[in-house]
DNA sequence: AAACCGGTCAACCGCTAGCTC
DNA sequence: TGAGCTAGCGGTTGACCGGTT
């Protein structure tokens, strides 16, 4: 049988956290750390529920928090990862270090969607969200460890596999990264060290990835999607000197040359890189950093990548490839 | 000065995946 | 094995605040 009950509703407060009671919290949490968030209330002597203590914490009082506004890299940042993922804010925080899910959820419903809404002029991205599991839909519910793990274990058997066949080339650039990765900072804007602890993608399940119910589908059934980003209103967004959008034949979205390109080389299977994402170069791939070319309406096939050498051209380290390699088991798991 | 209005954001709500017993 | 609990997620609500009439 399961536990007792979280909490009893009955006789808790709610509504605006006191400065006390957030004195409190604090306090408690520095001593005891994060976690146990249903036995906290009643140990630190608050007359909360555990989940709003968890969420007072995590959206306000932890102490990696950013406050203050919303930074010009740090909006361009939402915007293209929300082309990208969706409605996916824990994801999308996960690449702006102090800055919260809930945060950036408030800034793109209040600052954001009504600018996207206003340069929207129609169908920008294929999304045909009926090809994927569960028609596209999903709600709430915390990230698959399973298939995390599961994709660990095989990334890993994988790679050892692949050292064996490794050139010496993709060996030497591999070590050459390795060394410059300590000598210098790492400015790429996707690089940030919150999204080294969560993978972006790596923690996702079948159904997570499939971008949020509200976010990507419409009551009619249609494929608009609310979340495309033309290349007008892309540029009008970015503003001056930003990198140039390109909206392929297909309707896909592709940023021609921001930050550096990547590589893909190798097998790549129905539905991977070639053809999707960006330029083709024989049996390679150039691929955005960000994402951004990527065609998610061919997502239903499955893309070997753990099968391909990913090269960052131009001394890209390998901090970049196992970011990169994140973002693709994102990707191969939608 | 007061009423109204719209924007912002903290907090709540409902849901789901994974875990525990 | 399955019922029930926990943690975490995204959507929604409503209090608060500043600007306008």
């Amino acid at each position: 049988m399961g536990r007792a009950p979280c909490c009893e509703k009955v006789g808790l407060k709610k509504g605006r956290w006191t400065k006390e009671e957030d004195e409190i919290l604090a306090r408690y949490i520095k001593e005891h750390g994060e976690g146990s968030w249903r036995s906290l209330p009643k140990n630190a002597g608050l007359l909360r529920c555990g989940k709003s203590c968890r969420l007072r914490w995590i959206n306000y009082l932890r102490a990696d928090l950013k406050r203050g506004n919303i930074s010009e890299e740090e909006e361009e940042m939402i915007i293209k990862l929300h082309a990208t993922l969706g409605n996916r804010w824990s994801l999308i925080a996960g690449h702006l270090p102090g800055r919260t899910d809930n945060e950036i959820k408030n800034y793109w419903n209040s600052h954001l969607s009504r600018r996207a809404a206003d340069f929207r002029d129609g169908v920008v991205v294929n999304v045909d969200l009926s090809k994927l599991p569960g028609g596209g839909k999903r709600r709430g519910g915390r990230a698959s460890r399973g298939v995390m793990t599961a994709a660990k274990e095989k990334v890993k058997e994988k790679e050892k596999e692949k050292g064996k066949r490794k050139s010496k080339v993709a060996e030497a650039e591999h070590q050459k990264d390795e060394e410059q990765q300590l000598k210098e900072d790492d400015d790429m804007a996707l690089s940030t060290p919150s999204s080294h602890s969560q993978p972006c993608g790596a923690a996702q399940s079948e159904e997570q990835a499939q971008g949020s119910a509200s976010g990507l589908t419409s009551d009619d059934g249609h494929d608009e999607d609310p979340l495309a980003l033309s290349e007008e209103m892309m540029s009008a967004l970015l503003g001056p000197g930003s990198p140039k959008l390109e909206v392929g034949p297909d309707g896909s979205c592709m940023d021609s040359d921001s930050g550096p390109s990547v590589v893909v080389d190798g097998e790549s299977g129905p539905g991977g890189p070639t053809g999707d994402v960006g330029q083709e170069l024989g049996d390679k791939a150039i691929m955005d950093w960000d994402l951004m070319g990527l065609d998610i309406s061919t997502a239903g096939d499955m893309w070997d990548y753990a099968d391909m050498d990913v090269v960052v051209p131009g001394g890209g380290h390998h901090q970049q490839q196992q970011e990169l390699m994140s973002d693709l088991f994102f990707l191969d798991n939608m």
